[in-house]
DNA sequence: TTGTATGCGTTATCAG
DNA sequence: CTGATAACGCATACAA
C-alpha cells in the first residue's frame, strides 16, 4: 500500500537507484545528469548513465534539489481578481515567460483586502520562492512593505505602484487617462464624468490622475461630483453610470477606467434610452477583444497587459540573479472607435 | 553576501536556532509548534516555545518539510487558455478552494497542443505535487493518460472529459447545447447554424452533441454545412459567422458555443447590417457578465465555472486522502434575453 | 574523472 | 514528555 492508498504505481527511481544499477556512486549519476558544458562532448560513461536514467524513467526531485541548493526555481505570484480577463492575460504572460526561463509559478489570488494578501505573501515565502511578483491593490500599506522586505526575496510590483521604495513594472495609466480625456475634450465635451474604480487601486487612481491632468491643461475646473468611485466589475459600471446620469447637470461623456465597467454603463444607457454616441459618448480602458465587436464599438485605451507580464518577469529574473531591477512604464495607445462623437 | 547578492536581510531562523535559544532540542520545538490536539491545553513549556518562535519570526520551511513527509501540500493545475475570463474564473475558484484546505497551487498554462501539455504535466510531477488537475483539450490523447498514470499522483480532469478512464468534473455541456438549440427550435427556427469551437475540445463538441440531440429529437436532419469549427476567440466567432451567413441558404439563428465567439458574430451582424434578433437570432454560452449589458442582451447558457472548480478540488482532496474520486456533471441553465426571437 | 562525506530543514522513530 | 538519531533526495567540497 502506498502513501496515497493506490495500489500499483511504478515508483520514480532516485539517483541512488540509478547508481546501483549502473554500478557507480550516486554523486556520479548526479554529475552525469547535469548538462555538459557547451562545446564539450559527453563521455561514453556519461552517455551510458544518461541512457540508463532515461530507460529507468528517472525524474529529478525538485523538492530535494531545492532544499540542497536553496533555490526552488519557483516564482510566487500574488494576483487578486484573477477572474478578470485582463488580469488573467497578465498572468498567462507571466507564466509563459517564467516557464521559458525554467521557472514555475506558484499562484495566490486572494481577495482585495490587506490581510488575505499579507497571508498570501507569507505562504509563498514559506515555500521558498526565488522571487515574488505582486499585483496587489494595497501596495501602499506599510505592513505590506515590511513583509516583502522580511525574507530578502527579490520582489517586484506588477501593474501597480505603491510606495517608491518598491520597483514596479506598469503600463502608463496616467497617460492613458489623459489621452482618453483629451479625446473627449477635443470632441467638444466639457462635462465629462469618470467611473473611477476603487480608491485603493493604483491603476485606477492613476488613470483618474490623467483625467485631472487633461482637464487642468484645458483650463476646465475639476468637478468632484463627476468622479464616482466603484469597483472594476460590470455592476460597478452600472452603479457609476446611474450616479452620473442622475446628477442635476449630467455629463455628456463618460470615461470608465476599464472596459468591463464601460459595458455596465452601456447597459444603463440602453435602459435609459440614451443612444451611444449621439446622446452620450463613452470611453473604456484596456481594449479587451470583445469591445471592438459591439454594435457600437467602444473607444478605449489599449494597455499592454501581456507586455507588462513579460517585462516584469524579465526584471525579476534580473533581480534574482543579483542584478538591479529597474522600474518600467510601458506605453499605452488610444483606440478611437464609434462610441465617441462631438457635440 | 547572501546567495542572491543582496546585503542586509534578516535570515529566517530555523528550528535548530529556535531550539538553541530556548535551550531545548530541535525536535522538541518541532513538536511544540504543531497544533495541539483539540480539547487539550498547550503546556506552559509549549506556550513558551511558541512565543519564542513567534518573537524570532520563525516560519516553517515547506520545502524541507515536504522532503521529509513526501507531501508538499501543493496541487498542480494544467490550465491552457488562462487568459479567457471563464477559464480564469475556474482557476480562481480552484485556488480559493485549495487555499482554504491548506494547499497552494502550482500553475502551468501551456499552449493548446499536446507536447507542451505533456511537458507541463511532467514539470508539475517533478515538483512532487500531491494532486493534479487537468483542463487539457487533449485528454483523449493516449500519451496523456500514460503520463498521468506514471507517477501515481491522484489526477482529475476538470471542465473536460477525455477517456472514461479518467475521472472528470465538468458542467453538463451536452444538455446546455441541447437547451440552447431547443430554445431556437421552439421559436420556430429550422435552419440553425452552430459556431462549434475547436474539434479537439470536449466542452465544444459536447455542446455540439447537444445541438445534434435537439435537432434529432425534433426530427430535423442535421446539415453539416451549418456546423463550423473555429477557435474560442472573438476572431473565431467572426470567421464562423461569415462562413454561415455566406451559405447559399444561410441560417436564421446562430448558436455560438461560447459568448466570446457570439460577440464576434455580433460584430459580423453589425457589419452586414443585420439586426439582432429580427434578422438573426443569436445564442451564446457561459453567461459572462458582459453579455447581459449589451444593447441587445445575449441569450446564453449559464455554466457554473466556479462550482466546477470547487467541486474538482473537493474530489481531488478526497482522492489525495486515499478516497475514491467520483465524476461530477454540474447542471447548466438557459438564460433567455433579447437576442433571440421567433420568425 | 570518481567516490566519500556532509548538510540543506524538517519530521518520525525510538529510547530514556 | 524529551532528546538523540536517522532519513527524505540531492548537490557539492574534498580527497583519491
Amino acid at each position: 500500500m502506498t502513501r496515497h492508498g493506490e495500489s500499483a504505481r511504478t515508483p520514480v527511481p532516485t539517483l541512488k537507484e540509478i547508481a546501483d544499477v549502473a554500478g557507480v556512486h550516486a554523486s556520479t549519476v548526479s554529475r552525469a545528469l547535469r548538462p555538459t558544458r557547451p562545446g564539450r562532448e559527453p563521455s561514453a560513461e556519461v552517455r551510458r548513465i544518461r541512457a540508463l536514467a532515461d530507460e529507468m524513467g528517472y525524474r529529478p526531485n525538485f523538492i530535494a534539489a531545492g532544499l540542497r541548493t536553496q533555490r526552488t526555481r519557483t516564482i510566487g505570484v500574488v494576483i487578486p481578481r484573477l477572474a478578470d480577463g485582463v488580469i488573467a492575460s497578465l498572468c498567462q504572460a507571466i507564466e509563459a515567460t517564467a516557464t521559458a526561463a525554467g521557472y514555475q509559478i506558484l499562484i495566490a489570488t486572494p481577495p482585495d483586502e490587506v490581510e488575505p494578501q499579507l497571508r498570501s505573501i507569507d505562504l509563498l515565502q514559506d515555500r521558498q520562492v526565488d522571487g515574488l511578483l505582486i499585483t496587489s491593490l494595497h501596495l501602499g500599506h506599510p505592513e505590506m512593505l515590511a513583509r516583502m522586505r522580511a525574507s530578502g526575496v527579490p520582489t517586484l510590483a506588477v501593474n501597480r505602484t505603491g510606495n517608491d521604495s518598491i520597483t514596479a513594472v506598469t503600463a502608463d495609466d496616467r497617460t492613458g487617462g489623459r489621452l482618453a480625456t483629451e479625446h473627449l475634450l477635443e470632441l467638444g465635451h466639457r462635462r465629462i464624468g469618470i467611473i473611477a474604480g476603487p480608491r485603493h487601486a493604483s491603476t485606477a487612481w492613476r488613470r483618474t490622475l490623467g483625467y485631472r491632468d487633461a482637464l487642468t491643461r484645458a483650463g476646465i475646473p475639476v468637478d468632484d461630483q463627476l468622479i464616482v468611485h466603484t469597483d472594476f466589475e460590470v455592476e460597478g459600471g452600472i452603479a457609476g453610470a446611474n450616479l452620473l446620469l442622475d446628477l442635476p447637470e449630467p455629463p455628456t461623456a463618460i470615461f470608465a477606467v476599464n472596459d468591463t465597467a464601460a459595458v455596465g454603463a452601456l447597459g444603463v444607457a440602453r435602459d435609459r434610452g440614451l443612444r451611444i454616441p449621439d446622446d452620450l459618448s463613452l470611453v473604456g480602458y484596456n481594449d479587451i477583444p470583445l469591445v471592438g465587436q459591439l454594435p457600437v464599438p467602444l473607444t478605449t485605451v489599449r494597455s499592454p497587459a501581456a507586455e507588462v507580464g513579460v517585462s516584469a518577469v524579465e526584471q525579476l529574473l534580473l533581480g534574482m540573479s543579483g542584478g538591479e531591477m529597474s522600474a518600467r512604464t510601458l506605453p499605452v495607445e488610444l483606440i478611437v472607435r464609434g462610441s465617441t462623437t462631438g457635440r
